[in-house]
DNA sequence: CATGATACAACAAACGTTGGTTGTTTAATT
DNA sequence: AATTAAACAACCAACGTTTGTTGTATCATG
C-alpha cells in the first residue's frame, strides 16, 4: 500500500471525471437525499437506492465508497453551502441589524425551501454520523448561530432589538426557519414568497424589531 | 385474526398487573425512549435495549409485543398527554388571547423540558410509524395547531395580535417550543424558568402582542 | 405448587459489502 | 486514423453479520 497519491514518479493523473459519471453521481445523490428524507438513513437500504436510480446495489459502489460516505457528503456538504450562502447574503445587506437579520432569515428560508430535503435531513440524521463528522456539523451550526447572535447583540446595543437573553433569542430566531422542512410544501397553498415575508416578520417582531423598518 | 378484544366470551380478565411488572415496564419504556432519542428507532436494537435494562433480548417480549409496539406506545402516548396537558392549561387561563397563548406556550415548553426525550422522538421518529399510526399522530399535532390558531385569530380580531397569515403564524409559534429538545439541556447554563420566560416573550412579540400585558 | 419472568439457543430474513465477470468508454501509442 | 490497453460501470451471486423474533428450559416468587 505504498501507492501514495501524487508523490512517487508517474503520478497517474486523476483522469477528469466524465460528464456521464458526474451526472450519475448527482442522480444517486439526489435519490439518496429523497430516501433519507422520508425513511431515514438507517431505514434506507442500498437496494432501495439502487432501484430508484435503476441499477444494481453493488454498482453503487463504483460511485461511493460506502453508504455512510453518501450520508456524510450530503449532510456536511449541504450545511457548508448553507452557511456560505447565508454569510454572503448578510455581508451584502446594509449595515443595520434589522436589515441584516432580515437578510439572514430570508436567505436561510430560501435555501431551506429550495433544497427542502437536504436541509431536512441535515437536522434529523446527524445522529447517524460518527463522532468526528457530527462535531464538524455542529461546528457549522454554531457558526450560523454565531452570525445570528452577533447581529442580535449589536441590535440590542443600538436599541433596535429588545430581548432578555441573547443565547435564548438566537435559538428562538433559528428555530423558526429550521422547522420549515417539516411543514413547508412548495406545491402547497402558499408559495415561497408568501411565506418568507410573514416568517421574517415574525422573527423580527420576536426580537423586538419593527419589521417595517429597513 | 378474529380475536377481537373484549367482544367474545371469556374475555380473559386483564388480571391486575403486579407492581413489579409495572415498574419493569416503565423501566423498559424509559430506556427505550433514551435509546430512540440518541440513536433513532431503526438504529436501536432489541439487544441494546435489553443490555440497558439488564436482561436478555428475548425476555423483553414478556412485556411488549414487538419493538414497533414500543415505539407506537411511546410516540402516541406522549403526544396525547401533551395535547391534554396543553388543553387544560389553556382552559384554566383567563379569557384573553394573550394570556391563553402565554399559557399554551408555557405549558408546552414545560412539558418538553420535563420529558425532553419523549418529546424529541415524537417528532423525529414519526416516519417509522405505519400509515395508520402516523395519521393518528398527525391528527394530534393538528389538534394542537388548531388550538393555537383559534387563539391567534381571536387575538387578531380583537386587535391584540398582528400578523399576515394565520396559518403561517401558527406554524411559527409552534416552531419555537418544538425545537426545544434540540438545544435545551436541564443541566445547562439556564434553568427551565429562565428559558420559559424569554421564549414566551419571543413568541408573543412575534405575533405582535405585548408580552408585558397579562 | 403454580405462574410468570428470565436466560439461552436458534431461526429466517435482511443488511452492507465484496468479488468475479463482461461489455463499453476513454486514453495512449503507433 | 487505427490499434491496443487501461479504466470504468454495470450485473449477478455470494459472503459474513446482524436483525427481530420465537420456542424451550430454568429459576424465582407468591
Amino acid at each position: 500500500m505504498v501507492q501514495s497519491e501524487g508523490s512517487g514518479a508517474t503520478p497517474t493523473r486523476p483522469r477528469r471525471r466524465s460528464a456521464r459519471r458526474v451526472a450519475r453521481e448527482r442522480e444517486i445523490r439526489a435519490a439518496a437525499v429523497d430516501l433519507f428524507q422520508d425513511r431515514g438513513y438507517e431505514a434506507t437500504t442500498m437496494r432501495d437506492l439502487a432501484q430508484v436510480v435503476g441499477m444494481d446495489a453493488g454498482s453503487l459502489y463504483n460511485h461511493f465508497r460506502s453508504k455512510y460516505d453518501l450520508l456524510r457528503e450530503v449532510l456536511i456538504g449541504t450545511m457548508e453551502e448553507l452557511v456560505e450562502e447565508v454569510r454572503i447574503s448578510v455581508e451584502a445587506a446594509p449595515d443595520s441589524p434589522t436589515a441584516q437579520l432580515r437578510a439572514l432569515i430570508s436567505s436561510y428560508v430560501r435555501f431551506h425551501s429550495e433544497r427542502l430535503h437536504e436541509a431536512g435531513i441535515a437536522d434529523s440524521e446527524r445522529r447517524s454520523l460518527e463522532a468526528d463528522d457530527s462535531r464538524r456539523l455542529l461546528e457549522l451550526r454554531r457558526e450560523l448561530a454565531g452570525m445570528v447572535r452577533e447581529i442580535l447583540e449589536r441590535g440590542k446595543a443600538g436599541g433596535e432589538f429588545e430581548f432578555e437573553d441573547a443565547g435564548v433569542a438566537t435559538l428562538c430566531v433559528l428555530s423558526v426557519p429550521a422547522r420549515l422542512p417539516v411543514w413547508f410544501r412548495p406545491e402547497g397553498r402558499l408559495g415561497l414568497d408568501e411565506v418568507v415575508e410573514p416568517l421574517t416578520a415574525f422573527v423580527l417582531r420576536g426580537v423586538g424589531a419593527e419589521p417595517g423598518a429597513a
